[in-house]
RNA sequence: GCUCGGGUAGCUCAACUGGUAGAGCACGGCACUUGUAAUGCCGGGGUUAUGGGUUCAACUCCCAUCCCGAGCUCCA
């Protein structure tokens, strides 16, 4: 055995450190400023804390505050001593999982009663104390009996410990009094956790199973500058302000009624404006793009399911059957639709196709329903009755790949630049259970990188997680201050056309099997609707403001003028509408907490000389008078051009 | 669906350990005729989510149901 350890430093640099040296010696090694500031390290690609000691030669990035890969080192030593302060406070809570996650870190306990807001603040003086102990993490490697031992007391943690495979390596973590089966790594101490915020409290199963026991979870958050919570904290109160159910209301969008039930809408007369605006986008985008509009029905003898294999796959999110009634089979039972495909797959079927036909593309804005479990209903963004723009492409796998890349195309004109969301792609492949043979997927695969590739589009690959019946791309969007939504998909199908036979003559005289491709651009425009409202809080862009214009008359003498300017603007398309009443500060401030793009005042003098005092939306006190004329123009222009603000 | 917390006027919220509901905004009327984010006065509006129970008395306590919220699970 060797008596020295090499240390190669990502500047090829090497340090020989005796055999049992610490990546914390190598730092000391270094210098004292680095030694102040290693929070961990990457070795060999992997990250480990500081109290590691490598038995071999490694390459190592020692991690400060700067590296991306430090903040979840230290969001997980945030779990830990968020447990250590809660089993300081409540020596009995079992104590289940505590990891880093995206904004933070939870840890779960198991508890009789859950915490009160009360527990959470005694909870986080507790952390302070914990933090400024600065008691030092220790990792022990340990042996299944050892293990067995220590957590004897803790049957969530013998669970997950009998989990672990023979060859795995058994590690515990001790901070002070607290200790935790744990893989880590964790910062070489507590005290390096200075920033940080217990968030809220809230029932989990144990292991995500719901026939599992509740845990009560604690979620909190940590950074390593005061600057980088604040600015978090901050940005969680935006995204309150921004919240679609709120402006939803303020701006009179939409409802959801108790009376009609949970996941409803109502669209009352602006939300209902954007929902035609946008229907109206892709349904003119896609006459362009060569799809055919078609119509279904909204209720269907449920054959149909089975026909397509959704019943009884599906049935958990379906509506319940109905009879038609008197007159009627009692057996023959109608069902609501969940989705268009199975639809869709009838029209194409309901005539002989030849392959000069294809791609058949049929395209329908409708409405299906879902039996979503009430508890996970939310505002716009989780329904039962959801309007889909929907569509469905009959082609040969040949020409797959192009259709695709036309349906990239869309989201990229609809969704990325109409708004100026940031999309991230992904390409879900073949799971466990799947229908069809490997060199088909193999295939369809292949099919939906190449697209991406061919448009120039980076994007992840998330194995195993396409459909039973087929690989598909997911698209998620980025809204104005940077949260992830799904969005849009495109699925390829290999399943249904099986199941309804669907069939086109090739060439050859033959019959062959199309593949479907099933697409949504916006996805659902309740949960587009809702995004949109949250991504612009509320202040739409000019072409899908429902009221573009406010026209407000200084007094009544001007109400004449002020009629004739909206009439002028209506009559070129533009929503305006006049608002007369109470004070002009009142009009304008209500038309600022409106959102109203533009503001067109009408005082003595520009009535007089045919004129208006344009105030943009957000612009404060900076207007522009000019004609009338060139006020349309500006804004037919605006119009036309959909800039964004 | 599960855990916890809620439900008071159109909206946002008050009402001590049970004593019989109040404000602002909004709405209606009147006055004011307005030059860039709230003019003043007056008025109408509630079987306190629904149904049961305890009590002399229930917004308040108990039970059930419905709905909402934070999460979990699931998902467009």
């Amino acid at each position: 055995m060797s008596q020295t350890v090499r240390f190669t430093l990502p500047d090829q640099s090497v340090r020989k450190l005796p055999a049992g040296s610490t990546l914390m010696d190598l730092a000391r090694a270094i210098g004292p400023g680095l030694t102040k500031a290693a929070v961990a390290a990457v070795v060999d690609g992997e990250v480990r804390d500081l109290m590691y000691a490598p038995a071999r030669d490694v390459s190592v990035r020692i991690l400060t505050e700067r590296d991306s890969e430090a903040l979840p080192v230290l969001r997980h030593s945030g779990a830990h001593v968020l447990a250590t302060a809660v089993r300081e406070l409540r020596p009995e809570a079992a104590i289940g999982f505590g990891p880093p996650i995206e904004d933070g870190f939870y840890y779960d306990f198991g508890v009789d009663a859950p915490f009160t807001p009360e527990d959470l603040a005694a909870f986080e003086e507790g952390m302070q104390r914990v933090v400024e102990a600065d008691m030092p993490f220790e990792r022990r490697r340990v042996t299944r009996e050892e293990a067995r031992e220590l957590f004897a007391g803790d049957p969530l943690k013998l669970e997950r410990l009998e989990e672990l495979g023979p060859d795995e390596e058994i590690t515990v973590y001790r901070n002070g009094p607290f200790l935790d089966l744990c893989r880590g790594p964790h910062v070489p101490s507590t005290g390096r956790l200075k920033h940080f915020k217990l968030l809220h409290g809230a029932g989990a199963y144990w292991r995500g199973d719901e026939r599992r026991q509740m845990l009560q979870r604690i979620y909190g958050t940590a950074f390593f500058k005061e600057a980088d919570l604040a600015a978090y904290l901050n940005r969680l109160e935006e995204a309150r302000k921004r919240d679609h159910r709120v402006l939803g209301k303020q701006l009179d969008l939409f409802s959801i009624q108790e009376m009609i039930g949970p996941g409803l809408v109502f669209w009352h007369p602006k939300g209902a404006r954007l929902k035609w605006l946008l229907s109206r986008a892709v349904e003119d985008d896609n006459l362009r793009s060569g799809y055919e509009l078609v119509y279904t029905p909204n209720i269907t003898r449920e054959e149909l399911f089975r026909v397509s294999g959704h019943l009884p796959l599906y049935e958990a999110n379906q509506f319940p059957a109905m009879s038609a009634g008197t007159g009627e089979d009692e057996d023959v039972r109608y069902r609501v639709k969940p989705m268009n495909c199975p639809m869709h797959a009838l029209i194409f079927k309901a005539q002989q196709r030849s392959y000069r036909d294809l791609p058949v593309r049929l395209s329908e804005v409708a409405n299906v329903y879902r039996n979503e479990k009430s508890g996970t209903l939310h505002g716009l963004l989780r329904v039962r009755e959801l309007c889909m723009d929907d569509a469905h492409i009959f082609c040969t796998l040949d020409q797959a790949e192009d259709e695709i890349f036309l349906c990239l195309d869309q989201v990229d004109r609809l969704v990325r630049a109409a708004f100026g969301f940031e999309l991230d792609f992904e390409v879900s492949t073949r799971p466990a259970d799947r229908l069809g043979d490997d060199a088909t997927w193999e295939r369809a695969e292949a099919i939906l990188m190449r697209a991406l590739e061919r448009k120039g589009i980076a994007f992840q690959i998330d194995v195993g997680g396409g459909a039973f019946y087929g690989p598909k791309i997911d698209i998620q969007f980025r809204d104005a201050i940077g949260r992830l939504w799904q969005g849009p998909t495109i699925q390829l199908d290999f399943q249904l056309p099986e199941r309804f036979e669907l069939e086109y003559v090739g060439s050859d005289n033959r019959p062959h099997r199309p593949v479907m491709i099933h697409r949504a651009i916006y996805g659902t425009l309740e949960r587009f609707i809702g995004t949109l409202i949250e991504h612009f809080a509320g202040a739409f862009p000019l072409w899908l403001a429902p009221e573009q214009v406010r026209v407000l008359p200084i007094s009544e003498h001007q109400a004449e003028s002020a009629r004739e300017l909206v009439a002028q603007l209506e009559g070129a398309g533009i929503r305006a509408r006049l608002n007369d009443r109470d004070t002009l500060s009142y009009r304008i401030r209500d038309a600022e907490l409106q959102k109203i793009p533009y503001m067109a005042v009408v005082g003595e003098k520009e009535a007089t000389v045919g004129t208006v005092a344009v105030r943009r939306r957000g612009a404060e006190k900076k207007q522009q008078v000019m004609p009338r004329e060139e006020f349309l123009a500006r804004l037919v222009e605006e119009i036309a051009s959909r800039q964004l603000d």
